[in-house]
DNA sequence: GTCTATAGCAGGATAGAC
DNA sequence: GTCTATCCTGCTATAGAC
């Protein structure tokens, strides 16, 4: 055979995942993941369509990453601790990702919705982020299906993880501002010791 | 005179603005620019340096009016209101601003921090924002220097306005989730009532 | 200060041979 | 399925004439 199979969706997925966490988000391409590969730019549309198609697939990719993480943070939460120690700890595991592998996180957090293309129904992983995200603040609010209260969560999560990457916070960085405000939410939220 | 002046660097940014609110951040360009002014590319350097060059202008331009706005919301809140009433007037601000020109915010939050340049010692119409910010925030903590807590707000602030103009809330859009996450802060930062 | 002309670079995507 | 070869489009930036 004089071209034999050397490629794979798996294989471009896993290549353009070692590209970004290398060069970065800007640096993800058509012409640089073939080079990763060692194969001609040409070769990779018959795997992943184009670069769209790529970017959906490796957002998929990165979102069942940062799902599993946050998983196991809320996992190793004890039984009865107390409703701010979850939702402390979901937002560590959420922070510390988006800072170990930042391009990751930007592309994923950049791609609107996967849209949902034919094949294994993409998108799902995003739900299941969400429903890790609506567990750790039920613990807070008591309310398992707390859309408002989660996006609260979110929103602040993911505009720390921005601001800070994007270097607006200035020399002094942050300055305490994850945990004050991780505290404020949860105390903040918090179901009314009354009700 | 065959070339009579027709530029400035006024003149420039001006049109950086209206092409940046018409196409959005991705076509702003120095061949799109030169095309709003019914000029060629090349003149354009003799105002503005070079892209990025007009890029810290815009940015600086662009926090300068939404620091006027949020100024101006502070100023219509009655003397006598409550902290969070303050708070959620700066943020419906804020939110408001993101939402109306969408373009101008982000390309102010995509610019890390005006490099300080020569002319005119840019940057300056950030460290306002920032007092704004503060004040804001200190009309709830009781402490008109809260770094911790303002990082907190604006974290929260950038975040819900980013997700939401990435359509990452789908379909069914933040759902209270802005005024139920300001609430939550106004109280969970909230001097200590015993303290 | 503006113009013409051009250099230089990078990127996505396709047709058709093997 | 991979290759070669190529097209096309987009952009910043500079040199030198007027």
């Amino acid at each position: 055979m004089p071209y034999p199979a050397k490629l794979s969706q798996g294989a471009v997925v896993d290549a353009g995942l070692a590209l970004l966490d290398a060069a970065g988000p800007a640096a993800l391409g058509m012409r640089a993941v073939a080079d990763v590969l060692g194969v001609r730019p040409a070769s990779l549309y018959k795997h992943v369509g184009d670069l769209a198609g790529l970017e959906a697939l490796l957002a998929e990719r990165v979102a069942a990453g940062l799902s599993a993480e946050l998983d196991a943070a809320l996992a190793g939460v004890p039984p009865g601790a107390d409703a701010e120690a979850t939702l402390a700890a979901f937002a560590d595991a959420y922070i510390a990702f988006a800072r170990r592998v930042p391009s990751r996180y930007a592309l994923f957090s950049a791609t609107p919705y996967a849209v949902p293309a034919d094949p294994a129904r993409p998108g799902g992983e995003r739900r299941a982020l969400w429903a890790r995200l609506l567990a750790a603040v039920g613990a807070v609010t008591g309310d398992p299906d707390d859309t408002a209260a989660a996006v609260s969560v979110w929103a602040f999560l993911h505009g720390f993880a921005v601001l800070e990457r994007g270097g607006l916070f200035g020399a002094s960085g942050p300055r305490g501002g994850l945990a004050r405000g991780v505290g404020a939410l949860a105390r903040g939220l918090a179901r009314r010791a009354g009700a």
